[in-house]
DNA sequence: AGACATAACAAAAACGTTTTTGGCGAGAGG
DNA sequence: CCTCTCGCCAAAAACGTTTTTGTTATGTCT
């Protein structure tokens, strides 16, 4: 059986407070007894139970990754993976450990966010997944426990967003086959009411108005961000436009340029000879199709990283809430032709 | 602030003791003051503490779930992710609840597996990503905590392992290839001292023999399992050899397929017209790809799943340890000509 | 009727920490 | 010499549970 502080205490002759607070360096305590304690410690293999550390302690809580839908089939994998290697990487470089809880919608129901916080001592959380409707959203920002939401904006006393500029990005993106003389462009839509779509939506509209363009009903294919949804519209949308009607794919998530080029090749196009495709996530696989897909970067690992970060100095009371927007960056592959070079 | 075990007590009028057995069920606690109880607990929105639990109890204790090498840039994240989903799958059907732990070789030295199920209070363990030499593969068999390794060989009375069977199942993939007219084979290696590699190494041995092929050096393109590497040496293979002197190209996993792929692709050739590959895991990705990758699905979120549920009935007394072979299946995409038809 | 089992709960111990409070001796200031 | 502070540590309370032990009333058997 593993030393407890009380085997300390006996071995080193003092009573277990007396370790608790040597080992922990509080100042009050000899510094000779101190090194004693900490060198019988070693010896013993002594490791404090976190569990009866923070049952007892007022501030040695935990801090939580609570992740919604993980279990719900998206196809991005990598999205959370990403997220939880930069969490991660901090939480390592920091020695401090985080607590991962899988939720949906359907179990927020069933237990409030408060409830799940108080079940599991947790100090402060980072969200991801959150959709707009959930029930964690309304009680996020009333709650007096310190949280970061990532990709989901909520406003609170002890609330900080990790986001990107998601109009911006796209705005630039758009922009980006504007500028290699695209007039013709489809946008491939993500799911109608998510928020990430409404605001790449705005991009690419606010790129279309500055150069002149009309981005309407009938050059935008929706789906709900699955790549096979992405295939049969791009099928469906040739039967009722000639084939020189476009030039350009801008899709909402790189899973729809997968598809699109899917869709475009079983045709007989190729791309970027016959159509340029865009994608917009960043993910790994955009590294492996054919041809790799120019993208915009979200640099998600680096947003758990700093979400991660941000929450701590929340907790340590060093950084107040903020609203952190992260820099995206446009990754040119090989998907786009150039219009305008001859 | 949130109700404890004290306030349901208080207002229900019994001891915390009856209340804490009302709600586990126990008999000895008449029917309506049970039914009493469990109704002021619901209407107080009571919640056990789950680390008061863990503390207190002698069996309530947490299953686990170690990473061991998940921060490291192995480009493989699909593998834990799946994992991951097949684990958090089994935890949600079945109401229980999986810490995650990430380490590595480091940590392990610095923390032992004894150490750390204690500090944690962790009853039985799910490990993944364990290398035969590390300090944790001979802790775990000497352990009296019942565990379960994926992809790890190792015997001990609580040691249950989730495999398959690596032998057979690359024996299979190189017969598919054999079995489709082609002789002349290069195998792309992973890392040497890998047990995954030496396992598939020994299929591919297995079934070259029974076909009276020979699998020399002079076949064997060697790599650490990155993509880059595959490249590269596709194009040194190719500095030596001549471009009719195979005709197939054997991956010890996807990645590989996929760099090798792009590397014939960069070289003009056409796959599968001109060469044909075959990759192995069954990530995601291999359905991305152009062409999709013909490869061995390892079905790596059953593998969690069982692995979660073998553990359980460990603990639980109704399962013994064993060795755990689950199924492959070789999935035909289009990346293998077959050169016997005509 | 007396001994004895049983149902149903109360009371208290235990889990392993952190934190608060108490106490004692030594040195300092008046 | 008396008090006051302070360094140092012991003692005990607290965290929120589960589990063990005790107790009381009620019934059952001989």
């Amino acid at each position: 059986m593993a030393a407890t502080i009380r085997d300390v205490a006996k071995a080193a002759g003092v009573t277990i407070g007396t370790v608790s607070r040597a080992l922990n360096n509080y100042e009050d305590v000899n510094i000779h007894t101190r090194e004693r304690i900490q060198r019988v410690a070693r010896e013993l293999g002594y490791r404090p139970n976190q569990m009866a550390r923070c049952l007892s302690s007022k501030h040695m809580k935990r801090i939580a990754l609570i992740l919604s839908g993980f279990l719900e089939d998206t196809m991005l994998n990598d999205f959370e993976t990403m997220l939880m290697k930069g969490i991660y990487q901090f939480a390592s470089e920091h020695d401090i450990d985080i607590a991962m809880y899988v939720i949906n919608s359907t179990t927020q129901l069933e237990k409030s966010y408060e409830q799940l916080c108080y079940e599991y001592n947790i100090a402060g959380a980072i969200l991801f997944g959150l959709k707009t409707t959930d029930p964690y959203c309304e009680a996020l920002p009333v709650s007096s426990r310190p949280c970061v939401t990532i990709d989901t904006e909520l406003s609170g006393e002890h609330i900080s967003n990790v986001t990107l500029d998601d109009v911006a990005a796209f705005d630039e993106l758009t922009q980006y086959l504007i500028d290699r003389g695209h007039r013709n462009i489809v946008l491939v839509h993500g799911r109608k009411n998510a928020m990430v779509s409404m605001e790449r939506l705005a991009g690419a509209y606010q790129a279309f108005e500055r150069n002149g363009l009309k981005l309407t009903h009938d050059n935008i294919i929706y789906t709900n961000f699955h790549r096979e949804e992405a295939l049969s519209g791009v099928n469906e949308y040739f039967k009722t436009h000639s084939p020189d009607s476009v030039t350009a794919f801008l899709c909402m998530s790189d899973m729809l340029a997968i598809g699109t080029i899917e869709a475009l090749k079983a045709m007989g196009r190729r791309v970027p000879e016959d159509y340029s495709v865009v994608g917009y996530d960043g993910l790994e696989v955009t590294n492996y199709t054919d041809p790799k897909i120019t993208t915009v970067d979200q640099n998600i690992k680096q947003k758990g990283y700093e979400a991660a970060r941000l929450l701590c100095d929340m907790l340590n009371g060093v950084r107040p809430a903020q609203k952190l927007v992260l820099p995206h960056t446009l990754v040119e592959r090989g998907s786009v032709k150039d219009l305008a070079q001859k």
